[in-house]
RNA sequence: GGAGGAGUGGCCGAGUGGUCGAAGGCAGCGGUUUUGAAAACCGCCGUAGUCGUAAGGCUACCAGAGGUUCGAAUCCUCUCUCCUCCGCCA
């Protein structure tokens, strides 16, 4: 959420800002300074009439003792007036602040100057390309293909228990599932300083408004009902870790000392993927459930854009280490997420798509989500509480790895060689086909 | 699910209708004293909005939302959270 005041003085440059991302989102500031206007005007209505019923309140202790009842009367009389006025004009300046704030928790974040223009994915500038294109003296295989011969991945079964967009791992098929999330979390407790965490899988409609899933994004949330349909308190499957491990700092202030905080969690995630129809219906690309090991970070506003740096290169460590060939993407401004001022995507090469996919994702929210979860910290001690800045990034979305690992290591017979990190975890250097159903 | 109890500032804790943003204590910060430290003493010590160049003024906030009242931390209603006991349960 961006500041209501600094929208309302400084409404060109934000339009133009927002402008950079798409016409929609420049109009999302439409009437923002009309209620900015009325919102001090009313302010300074109502806290007049309080200070003058205040002082009249003061008047009317002391004539509760004096022996002057009559006055007491009159003068109390006098007071429901003021009285009623000044809770007429609470109800008024409560409803203005309430649609105030509606309304800005739909602005999306301002474009960092450093994200270049543009529309779509085909406009984002690669930054940087790690490794090369493997060559294969074969065809190389979908994924899909490659796991259902070697048994260890099935999507009809899945279909049968939960429907479209979920999966079935079996055996090494399961353990590589296991083994990456092993891997990945060893990697960033041990080497990055993260603090692993182990958060709800379920949360509360406030903390997805503290990351910016909702108000605007409801329908690619699955929500969870309760034996009362109309049970305000329903809660949500998160759709990524980010959400409670962001919020676990909601309505703190912290210490300056204590920044910058790192966490990392491994959590399965949940997306109705509402609007994908059509979109990478095969394979493990885009399921409704899918596990991913996150990575955010809470700092000091000054430090940030560096920090975005250094977290990106955290999860790129994880592709290199598993010999990985990826690029990373700068977001244009068009495609960049409704919360976050920079991101970095990074891309794994799919042999059998012949693409660049992305399978994680590192954002800069300044201090948009802090402000919506109340997130501040003290810049020195005694000073004026200000917003954190936060940052995540997946580090990496598993199942994506597990895509990429089968589809980059496949071998001409069908079977899949072990990246050397992980073989500790599987077991194997190789996974082979599975006897039995 | 049933029955009780409780939610006050960073922490503990007083406050059951009026001058209470809230006693007292602890922790923290600054100072006096001391060779240094401790102790003692003095002062400071919440968040936000709004006006002001500033100093500072005003306003709101005692879990949250409503209500009663001239006036609410205090009374009423609902919600949330925590604790205790019972039931159920991986």
């Amino acid at each position: 959420m961006l500041d209501a005041r600094t929208v309302a003085e400084n409404l060109d440059e934000i339009r133009r800002s927002l402008g950079r991302r798409s016409d929609a989102a420049g109009q999302t500031l439409d009437g923002l300074t009309e209620l900015a206007r009325r919102r001090i005007e009313l302010i300074t209505a109502t806290e007049q009439l309080q200070a003058r019923r205040n002082t009249a309140n003061q008047e009317m202790t002391q004539l509760a003792k004096g022996a002057d009842k009559a006055a007491f009367q009159v003068r109390r009389e006098e007071l429901k007036t003021l009285s009623d006025e000044v809770k007429r004009l609470e109800s008024q300046l409560n409803e203005l602040l309430a649609e105030m704030e509606q309304r800005l928790l739909l602005v999306p974040n301002l474009p960092h100057e450093s994200v270049p223009d543009g529309h779509g994915s085909e406009e984002n500038p690669v930054v940087r390309i790690w490794g090369e294109k493997p060559n294969y003296d074969f065809e190389p295989k979908p994924h899909w293909d490659l796991g259902a011969a070697l048994k260890i991945l099935d999507f009809e079964r899945a279909a049968k228990i939960s429907g479209a967009r979920f999966s079935v791992l079996y055996g090494q098929g399961a353990r590589l599932e296991r083994a990456i999330c092993h891997f990945m979390l060893d990697l960033h407790t041990c080497e990055h300083g993260y603090l692993e965490v182990y958060p709800p899988y379920m949360v509360k409609a406030s903390a997805l408004r503290g990351t910016g899933q909702l108000p605007k994004f409801e329908e690619d949330l699955f929500k969870t009902q309760r034996n009362d349909p109309a049970d305000t308190a329903a809660l949500y499957l998160i759709p990524t870790a980010e959400v409670p491990l962001t919020n676990l700092h909601a309505e703190e202030i912290l210490e300056a000392a204590q920044l910058p905080l790192a966490y990392t969690a491994y959590t399965p995630c949940f997306r109705s993927e509402a609007g994908s129809y059509g979109k990478d219906v095969r394979g493990l690309i885009r399921q409704h459930q899918f596990d991913k090991v996150e990575l955010v970070r809470f700092v000091a506003p000054e430090d940030a854009e560096a920090q975005l740096e250094l977290l990106t290169g955290h999860a790129e460590v994880v592709l290199q280490r598993l010999g990985l060939h990826y690029r990373v993407v700068s977001l244009c401004a068009g495609d960049l997420g409704n919360s976050a001022t920079k991101t970095y995507d990074l891309e794994v090469w799919l042999p059998s798509q012949q693409a660049y996919r992305e399978i994680s994702s590192c954002s800069w929210f300044t201090d948009y989500q802090a402000r919506r979860a109340q997130i501040r910290y003290r810049p020195q001690p005694k000073a004026k509480p200000k917003f954190v800045h936060t940052l995540n990034g997946s580090g990496l979305a598993i199942g994506r790895t597990w895509v990429a690992i089968a589809e980059q290591y496949q071998n001409a017979d069908g079977t899949i060689t072990v990246p050397e990190p992980l073989r500790s975890f599987m077991g194997t250097d190789r996974i082979v086909a599975r006897e039995g159903l």
